[in-house]
DNA sequence: GCTCAATTTGACCAGCCGGTCAAAGGCACG
DNA sequence: CGTGCCTTTGACCGGCTGGTCAAATTGAGC
């Protein structure tokens, strides 16, 4: 036999050519799905058939829909977090921030998905995400909030509360993902991503710069 | 008799005190659940229980789920946009800025369950309310825009593309109640609402001084 | 306290939803 | 081409969900 052990539970890594292909359709189903009708709205129906596969068959390969449904987050979360990972001690402080906002409305436009999956979940109380929140990401938040606080000392940036900043951060370059319909229907025609960038450079400059 | 028609699709005014008490409770049951679980993940034996009915007294007053849902809605979607009309052409144009920037603050922390049901339908493609938001939200925005263009126009704002400053209005301070959950995982015993009005009054002084 | 509408309820239903299972079909390897 | 696992499927199930209905109860004006 070429592989030595059943599908359920295998890490990726030993998993048969048709598992990876099987897996991966699921999850991105599972993304569309979940992202527009949010965990308890989605139904395995629909994901099965977005990912071209039967109910049955869907249940071969995670075992409910809760577990598909957390394979996905935990799989984006770390991506998604990415963004902020990468501001960096040693750079410009200024330059630093205002990468990280256009890093995060990037992604805003790149994978509205995956923005309104995380703001599904947390808008209805983050019943399955909460640990993460209140661990790992308050960690990294923390970390990065001394690290602009450090800057601030140095009179490299305008005193702001670091915390909310950041909060800011999330909030504004989000909002065109997560409320992609509302901003459409107010601009119209106007592509939001045309003025969105230089908008967010200019606010983050005049209210940073020290 | 006192009361010539039945309770089903009466205005408000011609009713009885028990239809009064009884749709109150039902809407107020209704925000409580449509905005913690969203539409789909709503049911109206939640809804029932939390308004103290039995699921067909609930279908007495109001003929299925999605009636409760846009009336509720409707009822709230004025009262959401009120702070935006409240701006002032005569007033001082910063000042303008600033206050409402509060109001809309203020509503997120005193209604916190009317912006997470707004939420949880925009995030979800608004299938309710687009016509509202392509009609008369797109005209109320774009008459306030018109507003904030003339400012700047006469130097009394620094100048920004008044859409997106309108959004950016929105997105900050519905932060607080829509990722309510995240914001106070991330910050602990600390209460948000101690530092964003200051943070937010900061921001908005610093864009747009002229 | 009678009358009649307004209100409330228990029993019920059809459809959906998450999940199970045994059996059938593929696939790779010797 | 046979063996043995991997994969897929159709049929099915119990519980929930939105919604109905006829009957019972309540309330207000006379």
């Amino acid at each position: 036999m070429s592989n030595s052990s059943s599908a359920r539970g295998l890490s990726t890594g030993g998993a048969t050519r048709i598992q990876k292909r099987n897996r991966a359709a699921i999850l991105d189903a599972a993304l569309d799905v979940f992202s527009t009708h949010g965990f308890r709205g989605a139904t395995l129906d629909q994901i099965a058939g977005a990912a071209g596969l039967s109910k049955p068959n869907l249940l071969y390969y995670y075992k409910s829909k809760e577990a598909i449904y957390t394979a996905l987050l935990e799989a984006l979360l770390d991506t998604w977090l990415d963004p902020m990972r990468a501001l960096d001690p040693e750079g410009d402080a200024l330059g630093e921030i205002l990468a990280y906002v256009r890093r995060k409305l990037d992604m805003s436009r790149s994978h509205p998905r995956e923005s309104r999956l995380f703001a599904n979940e947390i808008v209805q109380g983050a019943p399955h995400i909460h640990n993460a929140l209140a661990g790992d990401l308050r960690a990294l938040v923390d970390d990065k909030a001394a690290l602009i606080q450090s800057w601030i000392d140095a009179g490299k940036l305008a005193p702001v509360h670091p915390h909310h900043l950041i909060f800011s951060i999330w909030s504004l370059t989000q909002h065109y993902a997560d409320f992609d319909v509302q901003v459409r229907a107010v601009l119209g025609d106007e592509d939001p991503f045309a003025a969105a960038p230089g908008f967010l450079d200019t606010l983050y400059r005049r209210m940073l710069q020290p």
